[in-house]
DNA sequence: CATGAATGAGAGTTCATTCAT
DNA sequence: AATGAATGAACTCTCATTCAT
């Protein structure tokens, strides 16, 4: 018998994702995205249960990637780690724009189930952990941190939005004054 | 068409968002518009051309209405000028959640014509010549506006967006919160 | 506007019978359904909610039809009751074949609603009336009502299954064999 | 196929009654009865050629035990043979539910093969040899043989239907008078 | 033989749009 | 202008059957 293939699955995610960003969400198709991965329709419902639990899985997917980003700023500085990870997270959403857009896309609509709804919500500790040093060292405004955390969030995205218009030469430049808006934004 | 038609044309267009906040744009079909708005599955077409008109006129009276938050400030220092549009436009955004749902799951969705894309792009006027107003009298930091403006709409809506989860008795401070968080990322 | 239209129910379920007769209940489709009815497919959809209603209201319809065969025979003697009873709900399954078939298919299947099996169980009234009344005449066998009418189903039914293949000129006689068997089976 | 195979077959054919009784025919699955079997999918197509296969072999070995209730009766008085047939059947009904459902669902179907159905016609042998051997006698009315022979059918097993409702310690009793029902309506 | 993933035709159902009234 | 029944293409999903392992 052929094994059940943990690669096809993959595929099968990707071409989703492809497909959302050619066409929307609301143009979305099942056999276009079984036609893009290169299997037969039904074979989406082997990996899938349907097309709802498809791009739940496809949304959970997409946020964890996204907040594996913000690791890794536990030892430094938390100025220097703040800028890094303000960096890191607008260097990702440049490399994936299509990501960007099926997450918003996803979020007005009632697709998200609420297990995903609440792993997703995990994902943010490092984030977290980071502004509230900050807010201990007296380096940030004494504001909640998920305030803190919808600001980023917002003006992140949006800025990632602008620069990817852009030419890629000017890249290293914005980043670096992307981080001084957020710092100044945040800083006490 | 006028005053009975125009305002059944605003019923179709208010239901069509209402629709729309409760069962997602891909949830969104015709005739469910049409009974929430009251009248006859083809009545919807003499008022639109099709669902992608409806949809398209929706999202330019949305972004309209958005806009017309940021005017008026044209005799003010900038920054009490900048306070209160950044207060006005969060203010609304809490008004109409509705609204803010529906503009994120059409902005990646490929049903926005060009001109309601070109239309959308005027409405922005007063904030950039308030933005470079800002500029000229050294006290914004020297960055391109649409850079600004893009920092702007992404940071106000998501903050907007956790404010709207909040006891109202909180929004007073908190709107003056954000507007010195938006005024520290952007001033020189 | 087109007003809906209670012949095209009826249209429907008749084109229902005709193909479960031609195909099977296995083998039916609602779009052959509809191409013999002589209507889009969508159109079933307006009258029937879905397959399954579709085939209860065919089923419920059906033995509604076949209950009203036993009717009328309150002022006579019982026996003669009896023996007009017999002969007409024969030859009744004579004239519905198809009937018969849809409902022997039917009735093994989970797709009999429970309204509908409750509704079936009252077009029974007269049928129990003349065997009680037997029964007090001492005419009939001292057994329990449902028994006996369990027993003229089966046997009747399945008779008609073997007239149906004969020549048609047989069956005056028939139904008086038919009769006569039946009566001195529950005769006392 | 020998010892093993044999099993399996026989498996498989068990998980397609039980299926049925679950789901009715049309919602039977080649899948479900894999599973129910224990066995894969591919593994029921050893063993039967397609889906019309298995439920034709089905069908014919449901008829066949069914068949051999009716059988040794030679030596007996023609009545004695006669209840003690009629008891049989039913018990042998009774015993049997899931089998009777399938039966009903499948004589309307248009999926019995010619073949089964010749051969089905086979083992009513030793119930037409008993009824003419009573007509022989004068014990029997002097009726054509399959016209006694669906009148008994359609008659036991709507009575089995119905005693199949009651608690068990009742069947003695129904056994009894069932065979005197059918005694008088055929005895002359 | 046995497996069960893979296939893809076809089923049920929805829904944007039209049009007779 | 307004209606809503009618349409039929398109969609989601199922399932009989095949076949690589």
């Amino acid at each position: 018998m052929k094994r059940r293939d943990e690669g096809k699955a993959r595929d099968i995610l990707a071409a989703t994702l492809e497909e959302v960003e050619a066409v929307g969400l609301t143009g979305l198709s099942m056999e276009a995205v079984a036609r893009r991965a290169g299997v037969a329709t039904g074979t989406v419902y082997i990996y899938f249960k349907n097309k709802e639990a498809l791009l739940d899985a496809l949304y959970l997917e997409t946020k964890t990637h996204l907040a594996s980003v913000a690791l890794g700023g536990e030892g430094l500085p938390v100025r220097v780690a703040f800028s890094r990870m303000c960096a890191a997270y607008v260097a990702f959403l440049l490399d994936h724009r299509a990501a960007v857009g099926f997450m918003a896309q996803m979020a007005g609509s009632q697709l998200i189930s609420d297990e995903t709804r609440a792993a997703t919500a995990q994902g943010l500790r490092p984030l977290v952990e980071l502004l509230e040093r900050g807010k201990r060292e007296l380096l940030l405004k004494d504001l909640e941190t998920p305030l803190m955390i919808a600001f980023l969030q917002g003006a992140l995205r949006e800025l990632a939005g602008f620069i990817a218009q852009e030419r890629r030469s000017q890249r290293a430049r914005r980043l670096e004054q992307i981080a001084a808006i957020c710092w100044d934004a945040l800083k006490s």
